[in-house]
RNA sequence: GGUCCCAUCGUCUAGUGGUUAGGACGCUGGCCUCUCACGCCGGAGACAGGAGUUCAACUCUCCUUGGGACUACCA
């Protein structure tokens, strides 16, 4: 095995950044991390009907916005670029002519809908679908009559009979028959590379020694090694890993909720829970914990602890992580990530200053799961958002509740004690004054004073809201 | 249909021939003298089935069943 350690993520732009997605980019970030190796961003955006330059730009703040920093890629540079794909055409045509020059390659010549007929007449039949190789054997006089009548051709590989072998970090043997592969293609009628073409070309160049990806790529992989073989090209080592599965144990997409790292983001999920996660999932780590910091998974980073089978989604777990994060989060990280849902809750953040801020936020942190919770866990604390729960109300239009509430009013009014023991002794007073104890005591004052049922210590909040608006909220009940 | 991959609680997993099969999420009972949450203590809950191999199989082999991926001029 080598002792170099060189892997690359190689997304193509042409929707959000999935969670299936992300996970991959993890897995080879810990990978080159833990072997202080390097880790390659490489675009591939070699279908220009689908590709977008805006999920480009969203792919790689969403890498980013995750802590998934590489070493050679876009805005970075490297050595071994151009990064994209669509930069690199005349790399792929130059490659394209050693394998014409070898005879290993040959033009097809037929359409789309002639391919597509041949597929559904195989399948029909029961047989395989698969390309036949009808343009294998055209001669240079039928191959010329074909381009006067204006068609393009596509370039298909001539798929050698053997039985390709390979070993997978993560599974072990494979093992492929090649009689079931047809020619493919390489280099499509638009002149544009092909995947399994381009990945193998750029991984060889870029000197790629791990290949870490989907399952979904496993399939693939045989036609890869071929061209390796085709280029007289040393293969990389592969690893592949079980995809992500939704509740019906299907590969996780868009119709299973949310599954695109931007849709966590909005709602509230912080990077480090998300990150956490996915490393979780489909893996485990040999600490007896499942909480780790990025510097404690990429010191137990293993591919030999990825498991082989599909790992469901599990968005309960997601969340679960993500309040854990959220209460161990400083009340200043918090704030900085907490901004646009202040915003979206309607507080402007600008007119208050964070020692205010600070105390209220790290009462709350422990009362919500995702950061989009806290604009109706924060109202509480101010007047403007102040309203009374149809719960709350009820509370006060209990037998003897408002008696409660005012004798505390009257109580506040009137002393003259320290901040400090202005609850307890206000507390005390009620319930000497009252006679009420418990939930018929601290209820009413609770509904009054936050016009909620729920929510933290009492005390604490108190501390916060402070004697005159406290005095004012109750005032307007009354 | 073909090729390939996979199989421990509902879910994510630990387990590498001998364990009362462990943990986490979720569910659930109790405790924390206001609620919700947090926290703590407890509970229910799994080796898909069948043959082998072995003194001994969750663990090794084979078959069955079940699930999944791929099967594009997408990646």
């Amino acid at each position: 095995m080598t002792d170099k350690f060189r892997v690359r993520f190689a997304p193509s732009p042409t929707g959000e950044l999935h969670v299936g997605n992300a996970r991959t980019a993890l897995f080879n970030w810990m990978f080159a991390r833990h072997h202080k190796g390097t880790f390659i961003l490489r675009i591939e955006d070699t279908d220009e009907t689908r590709s977008a330059l805006a999920y480009q730009v969203n792919l790689l703040s969403d890498l980013q916005w995750l802590g998934l920093d590489w070493d050679e890629g876009p805005h970075k540079g490297g050595a071994y670029g151009p990064y994209k794909q669509s930069e690199r055409l005349a790399i792929y045509a130059e490659h394209l002519k050693k394998l014409e020059k070898a005879n290993l390659v040959y033009p097809c010549y037929c359409t789309e809908e002639e391919l597509e007929e041949e597929r559904q007449a195989l399948i029909l039949s029961k047989r395989m679908p698969r390309y036949l190789g009808k343009c294998r054997d055209l001669t240079a006089k039928q191959r010329r009559e074909k381009e006067a009548a204006g068609r393009k051709p596509s370039f298909r590989f001539k798929v050698p009979e053997l039985i390709i072998e390979f070993t997978d970090l993560i599974r072990g043997t494979m093992k492929f028959d090649s009689a079931a592969i047809g020619d493919f293609i390489i280099v499509r009628s638009n002149g544009m590379p092909a995947y399994n073409f381009a990945v193998v070309i750029d991984d060889f160049l870029m000197d790629i020694t791990h290949v870490i990806r989907g399952e979904d790529h496993l399939s693939n992989t045989a036609l890869q090694i071929m061209l390796y073989q085709a280029f007289g090209f040393m293969p990389p080592v592969f690893a592949h890993h079980s995809l992500i599965l939704g509740r019906d144990r299907a590969k996780l997409s868009k119709r299973h909720g949310s599954v695109s790292v931007g849709e966590f983001r909005s709602q509230g999920i912080l990077p480090a829970a998300l990150m956490n996660y996915l490393g979780l999932l489909g893996s485990s780590f040999t600490e007896a914990r499942e909480i780790l910091n990025r510097e404690e998974m990429i010191a137990d980073f293993s591919l030999e602890r990825a498991s082989k089978s599909g790992a469901v989604f599990s968005e309960e777990k997601l969340r679960w992580l993500n309040a854990v994060y959220i209460r161990q989060s400083s009340a200043d990280d918090l704030l900085e990530m907490l901004h646009p849902f202040l915003k979206e809750a309607g507080i402007d953040t600008s007119l208050l200053n964070v020692d205010k801020l600070n105390p209220i936020i790290d009462l709350v942190k422990n009362d919500i799961t995702t950061l989009a919770e806290i604009g109706s866990n924060i109202n509480i604390f101010f007047d403007e958002k102040y309203s009374m729960s149809s719960e709350a109300k009820h509370v006060l239009e209990k037998e003897g509740a408002l008696n409660v509430v005012k004798t505390f009013a009257a109580y506040l009014q009137e002393t003259n004690a320290a901040d400090s023991d202005l609850y307890p002794a206000g507390i005390k007073y009620v319930k000497e004054k009252t006679g009420a104890g418990g939930r018929d005591l601290f209820m009413p004052i609770r509904a009054a004073l936050t016009g909620k049922v729920h929510g933290p210590e009492l005390d604490k909040i108190f501390a916060l809201i402070g004697k005159d608006a406290t005095l004012k909220r109750i005032k307007a009940i009354l």
